[in-house]
DNA sequence: GAAGTCGTCATC
DNA sequence: ATGACGACTTCC
């Protein structure tokens, strides 16, 4: 007779679930917390997690740590142990049950999306004939080719370098605040080099916003590392990987063969177990925020995570969060500083000059012309010098809509409270929010009149305007101007976007229109121009971070241009960033013309405060969807009434908005409604999300509420 | 969330 | 009678 002993198990299970907590299974033995296991449930088998049942980890929000099984009940034995892949480590499930009480969902949720699938989906068989071959695989390592000898740093990279090395007494975390072009690159690689040189257990964690940015990055990192670690040193991780990739990735990572792993924000649940040092590049980037299912904020993450492993963390950017960069501010007699430790790389490398910006004002150009003339003059004498230029226009498309004068129709999708842009190229109609697709229709659907119109400008429309304009402009190889399109809609096949830059470098091409995709991070060398044609339409948005994310999208994208100091300085001239604006005097814009990013800063957290916004409160979002608005409502007004019903621990320090619909209040047929909740006191406000959630679940078990489709938190929301 | 049961309704 | 669809239940 072999003893058998409880074990704890958290498993892929939604927080509402009646089994959203951990549950009680019998081993043969005793597991160690963290081990991977195959356990019954229902009649089918998944996979879980050995969690510890002392620490409180891994329990739904709202409900006791430990459910209290009925007496006397036949637990169900775990059906295998996947011991050929060691226990996750201890501080791996740390931060996967911060994660899941922070941002309210199931510890085994966030496990199990924090794996990769095929862990999920083998058999425990078919995965030991996967570990075999790695073994065999690792000893590439010590490739030959000596590494390459390395570029002296800048005296700026130089001090920068020393005092990450040097670190915080208090480990705090680092802003790096380097302007595009400032080598924030290098800085990365000579800290992750000292770390792994210093430990040969050693790990780093190097996060980028967008897997388009991985190759690159992958690139330079192989480059320096493999000659001294071997090739397998280097991973990465992001979700365009196939699953045997992944796995392979994450092994890699697990059995620490991988030293340093680069990734997207999936990569912060990364099994690390010598994690030494985290670099966030881009950090101010809305990609580090999941926008379904646990909606995380990888860089937020990271930062909790190098805490706790007593790991260092560089957040870098040139335009930083205006959280990071409130939390970086210097000491002063009256305050005692922000949390994290500011480092500042103000220069270009090469003594490339930041691009003069120039604004137009559209108010003083004639009606209906997208390209101002000045504008269009400079793009043409570009291409004549053979210099490339760079249009940018957040809008894929031909035109956000097409319209009737006769009798006003417009192309509104069916499904959602939006328009149909329209697609020239394929003759559609596409809604970009639920994908729902039409032919044009060759009249007005609603009158017959055979006329109809076009109503603003998208990239694809930009592109034909340039051809036409740029028909008779020669290159000065006497070739016609060459104009592209870079966007999603270019895009969509795997590979098309490494052609389309490759044309670009080539110079193949003189003139690419492109939506923020390009913007970000894409290093050309040759462009001389970058023009934002219509960048006002972002700040008609009422969203209070519009500012703040304009301001950084087109710093970064003024980094595009003029990376090629010596090119330029031959020429005697300067790259240009071009603004077409209705609204010159706008902070925005002012603060961009003398790429003053500090007092922009400034000026946009004074303003936050006076407001009391984030970074000085703390918010959260609770989302109603249901198939009418009141329905929707309805349960969000009983969340509050309930809330204040039960007098919830934190009601007093937390502000609850009245529900409101959101700006697009209809998306595929269902109507949305949502609440905000802000309070000054982050703890507060978690004390009572924390309280509030079982009352929401059994709100929504009401009948009543039937019609509700779904709800949800967003803690820390980017947009409200 | 996944997979099962069960009832209703429309169609060959 | 068949199967498509939705509502409901269960899962240590």
């Amino acid at each position: 007779m072999t003893a058998l002993f409880p074990v704890q198990i958290a498993l892929q299970m939604p927080a509402h679930s009646a089994v959203g907590h951990l549950l009680t299974y019998a081993a043969g033995a005793r597991l160690a917390p963290g081990t991977l296991v195959r356990v019954p449930l229902g009649r089918r088998e998944v996979l879980g997690v050995v969690w510890d049942d002392n620490d409180s980890c891994g329990t739904a929000p709202g409900e006791a740590p430990a459910q209290a099984l009925p007496e006397g009940t036949q637990l169900r034995a775990v059906s295998a142990v996947l011991d050929g892949i060691a226990p996750l480590p201890d501080a791996w499930r740390r931060l996967v049950a911060f994660a899941a009480r922070y941002y309210q969902r199931s510890c085994g949720e966030i496990a199990m999306a924090a794996l990769p699938p095929q862990l999920r989906e083998l058999t425990p068989e078919q995965l030991a004939r996967r570990l075999k071959p790695s073994k065999a695989a690792a000893p590439a390592a010590a490739a030959a080719g000596a590494a390459a000898p390395l570029v002296a740093l800048s005296a700026e990279q130089e001090a920068v370098v020393a005092q990450i090395a040097a670190g915080s007494a208090d480990r705090r975390p680092f802003l790096l605040y380097g302007s595009t072009g400032s080598g924030k690159t290098e800085v990365y690689l000579r800290c992750v080099q000292a770390a792994l040189d210093a430990d040969p257990q050693a790990q780093a964690l190097v996060m980028v916003p967008e897997i388009n940015l991985t190759p690159q990055l992958e690139s330079r990192f192989v480059e320096r590392f493999a000659p001294q670690y071997g090739a397998a040193a280097v991973v990465s991780m992001h979700s365009g990987m196939t699953g045997p990739q992944r796995l392979r990735s994450w092994l890699a990572a697990h059995t620490g063969q991988a030293r340093i792993v680069l990734g997207t924000r999936m990569s912060v649940f990364a099994s690390l177990p010598g994690l030494k040092v985290i670099v966030v590049d881009e950090e101010h980037d809305a990609s580090y925020k999941q926008q379904e299912g646990a909606r995380y904020s990888a860089r937020d993450l990271a930062i909790w995570r190098a805490r706790a492993h007593g790991a260092q963390i560089i957040l870098g950017s040139a335009t930083p969060s205006l959280e990071s960069w409130h939390a970086s501010r210097p000491a002063t007699p009256q305050d005692p500083g922000g949390r994290y430790l500011r480092l500042h790389m103000p220069s270009r490398i090469g003594s490339a000059a930041l691009p003069r910006v120039r604004l137009v004002d559209m108010t003083q150009q004639p009606k209906r012309a997208v390209f101002s003339p000045p504008l269009l003059a400079a793009i043409t004498e570009r291409v004549q010098r053979g210099e490339q230029s760079l249009v940018l226009l957040n809008r894929r498309g031909f035109a956000p809509v097409l319209y009737c004068a006769d009798c006003e129709w417009k192309s509104d999708c069916p499904h959602c409270s939006a328009h149909q842009v329209f697609h020239k190229n394929d003759r559609t109609l596409r809604c970009h929010h639920c994908g729902f697709t039409q032919r044009v229709p060759p009249a007005c659907p609603s009158c017959g009149n055979p006329d109809i119109l076009p109503l603003g400008k998208g990239t694809e429309q930009l592109e034909e305007e340039l051809v036409r304009l740029l028909r008779n402009v020669q290159r000065p190889d006497h070739a016609p101007a060459r104009v592209a399109r870079i966007d999603a809609d270019t895009t969509k096949t795997k590979g098309s976007l490494e052609a389309q830059l490759a044309q670009m470098h080539s110079g193949d091409i003189d003139v690419l229109v492109g939506t923020q995709m390009v913007a970000k991070g894409h290093d050309f060398r040759r462009i001389t121009l970058v023009a934002a044609v219509q960048p006002d339409n972002a700040l008609f948005s009422n969203d209070y971070r519009a500012a703040e994310r304009l301001f950084c999208l087109l710093m970064q994208a003024a980094g595009r241009a003029g990376r090629d100091a010596g090119y330029l300085q031959a020429q005697g001239s300067r790259a240009e960033m071009w603004i077409q604006t209705r609204d010159p005097q706008h902070a925005v814009f002012t603060a961009l013309r003398s790429h003053d990013y500090p007092s922009f800063a400034a000026q946009q957290l004074r303003e936050r405060e006076d407001a009391g916004m984030p970074p000085f409160a703390y918010q959260a979002l609770v989302r109603a969807d249901a198939r009418t608005q009141e329905d929707a409502q309805a349960f969000l007004h009983a969340a509050c009434q309930a809330a204040r019903e039960a007098r919830l621990p934190g009601l007093d320090e937390v502000f609850l908005f009245p529900p409101i619909p959101m700006t697009i209040q209809r998306v595929a047929n269902v109507e949305r409604a949502q609440m905000l909740l802000e309070s000054v006191d982050r703890m507060a406000l978690q004390r009572f999300l924390h309280a509030w959630q079982p009352l929401l679940h059994q709100l929504r078990a009401q009948p009543v509420h039937r019609p509700l489709v779904r709800w949800l938190v967003d803690v820390d929301p980017l947009a409200i």
